[in-house]
Order: structure tokens, then sequence, then C-alpha cells
DNA sequence: CACATCATGTGTGCACCGCTAACATTATGA
DNA sequence: TCATAATGTTAGCGGTGCACACATGATGTG
């Protein structure tokens, strides 16, 4: 029979207020995520949620690792064995594209003051360098690769940030792409325009 | 004679309430800024603060304001004209350091969901991108200066956040200083060995 | 100088927040 | 069977952003 009240126990809260966080953030993706209305939207009493999570760091933690887990499969989507540098432009914007369509959790992921030492966090970044790593590798087969990787990261990263942010003045999602493009083909060509050193220039 | 009895009126309440808002930033890196802290820092009550800021996004855009000054002036003192890539990285070093030494304040900059049109914020922000574009002609004048500008204030951006956020393990200042004038130079003199184009590969 | 006006301060109150403590209910296993 | 532990609830504390009415004093006008 269908149970109209509600069971005294949820069943699986810990779940349900991920999910409902994770919903909360992609609805007004400005606001912070407050436990009190994960828990209203879980349909539990605001203490509840501390039977599950220590704090709200804890459960943006949680929220945050399902986001780089996202992450994950949206880059692997836009190119799985990336070797060019169009290749990479691609998964570049399938990142910057990811902030920008759920500027919420990206910001949890990534913006937030937390604590850097959960084991989500730690274990699903780490695999993110990783992955940035074997990709380096492959298409920097010359190039240091933990240096190389840190580099392509860090471009790729602050292409998305500085996007979301509003500090290029860019509005639509197709121009966006353009940008970040060029923006990656321009620095991954450079070396070879760089200015002569200092000794030969005027 | 001192007046130990204040004034009613504060006399610069404006200013008073941003520098108390970057001192509460610099002595708790993490905590968020409140305005009824600042406004008791200030030593006001705590509804006074709004005849100065129509809502706390008001005050946090006057500190990223300076925020955004002090950057572009460690930048400049980084390196006066920077043209080799050694240069650069001088330069990407101090912005990562900055964004170490003042935590508080950079993601006041630029974390915060905040509102990207405050006239502030856009002529700060203008005035970084104008500075890098600046210096990207200077050292990549082969380059499309608009697209090399984007990817490396992103590079930089990016290492600063990456490091900011402990996604990167590292602990000592002079230890990230190396890591990221490594990850520069990686990038800088990346394209001469970039992967042969799929043709010729196996 | 007298005085109206207005910018800028204060006090109070509301709704929301994170978090804790004490208590209620139910699942679990000895 | 029934103690116990896990997981819910209600109530409450201090803090926050913000709005309201009111107090104060600087400023310009007769």
């Amino acid at each position: 029979m269908a149970t109209t009240t509600q069971p005294y126990h949820h069943g699986d809260l810990h779940n349900a207020l991920v999910r409902a966080a994770v919903e909360l953030l992609e609805e007004d993706g400005a606001a912070e995520l407050s436990l009190r209305a994960a828990a209203r939207r879980a349909g539990v009493s605001t203490a509840a949620p501390y039977r599950h999570f220590s704090d709200r760091d804890a459960l943006l933690s949680a929220v945050a690792a399902v986001g780089y887990q996202d992450l994950a499969a949206r880059l692997a989507a836009a190119h799985p064995a990336p070797t060019t540098a169009d290749d990479l432009a691609a998964i570049a914007i399938a990142y910057v594209q990811f902030a920008l369509a759920r500027p919420g959790l990206f910001r949890v992921m990534f913006a937030e003051p937390c604590d850097p030492t959960s084991p989500e966090r730690v274990a699903a970044t780490t695999a993110i360098h990783e992955y940035v790593k074997s990709i380096v590798q492959k298409s920097f087969p010359d190039a240091d690769p933990d240096a190389m990787a840190d580099a392509v990261w860090a471009l790729v990263h602050g292409l998305a940030f500085l996007h979301l942010d509003g500090k290029f003045d860019v509005i639509s999602t197709g121009a966006v792409a353009d940008r970040v493009r060029a923006a990656v083909h321009a620095v991954l060509g450079a070396s070879g325009s760089f200015a002569t050193p200092p000794d030969t220039q005027l």
C-alpha cells in the first residue's frame, strides 16, 4: 500500500540531501547553499542533516565530489583521446561551459573556502590532476609532465573562472567557445613567436 | 583636545568601512565578511553602513576594487617591463603569492558571486586586462593580442586559484614559486614539442 | 542669527542561518 | 524479548542581512 504518511526514518537521507543540495544550486546559481534549505527539500527537519554531515562544509564537500565526477564525465565526452591543440581546445570549451552552465556547483567545487583535506575532495581532484597529466603526456611528450599538467589545468581553470565572473565581456555561448578556442591556440602556439631575447632586441 | 566622546557623525564612514572590511579579511582569511562586523570595527551601529552601501555586495565591490589596485601595484613591482618568459614567470609568481598572502581579499575579488556590473569592478578589471594585453603584445608580437591576453591571464589566474584551493599539494612559499615558474615555462615553450599530427603518428 | 532641511547616525525588529541539546521513534541484534 | 544504537523531532542560542522609524547635527537661506 502507498504510505502517504512519511515514515519516521527517511531511509537514504544522506544521498537525498546531496541531491537536494545539487538541485538547489542548479535552480539558483547565485544563492548560497543552505543546510536548512536542503533539509526542507528533502522533507526533514532542520536538525536532521547533522546526523549525516558534521557541518555545512561536509555537505558541501559531498556536493563538490559529485560535481567533480560530472565534470570528469563531461571532459571525457568532449574528446576521448586528445592529442592536437584543437582536441585540447574542445576539452577546454567543455570545462568552461560546465562552469557557465552550473555556476553554483562550480563555485562549490572551487571557490568555496572549504576544508581541502576532505577525502572525497582530494580523491576527486587528484583524479582530475591525473587525467590532465595523462592527456598532457600524450600531447606534449617532450615537456615536463608535471609542470605542463599544472599549466594546462590552470589555463583551462582560469578561463572558466574569468568567464564565470564576467571578467571577459562575452555573452553568447558560441562566442565563449570561440574565445576559449582562440586562447588555447594562442598559448599553445606561442613559443615560436616569442620575442627575441634582450641581447638581440632593440 | 582629544575627543574621547565620539561625535555623532563619523566623518568618513565610507572609507572607514572599506578599510575595516579589508582588515577583517586580512585577519581571518577564511571567514565570510560580515557587514555587521565591519560596522563594529568602524565603531558604528549595524544599520549605519546602509547609508553608504546599498547592500553587502556594494561594500564587497568597493573592497574588491582596492584589492585590484593592490594587485596591479604588486604586478608592476614584480617586473616593470617584461619581455622574456622568465619576466612573465616573475609576474605570475607575484600574482599567485598575492592570492596566497591575502586569500580573503582575493576571494572577494574573484570568487564571490557578485554583481559584475559594478562600475568600480569593471573599471579595475578592465585595467588589469589592458595591462596584461600590453605586456603580451610586447612579449608575443606575432600572436593575436586579445586571445593571448586571455590565455596568459587565465593561466596565471588558474595557477593562483588552484594553489589557493589546495588543488596542488605544495607547502612552502618557495616551492610554490618554483612550481609556478615551471608551469609558465612549460606552456610558453610548448608549441615546438607538440605531438606530431595524427597522420605521422603511430 | 534663527531655523528648515537633509544627510547621516541609532535602536528595534524580522526572517533566515549554522549549530547544539534534549527528547521521540524505530531498526537491529543478543 | 527487549536493550541499545541509529536516526528522526522540537526548541533555542547567537549571528547575519536588511528595513523601518527616529535622533542628531551639518548646511544653506531668510
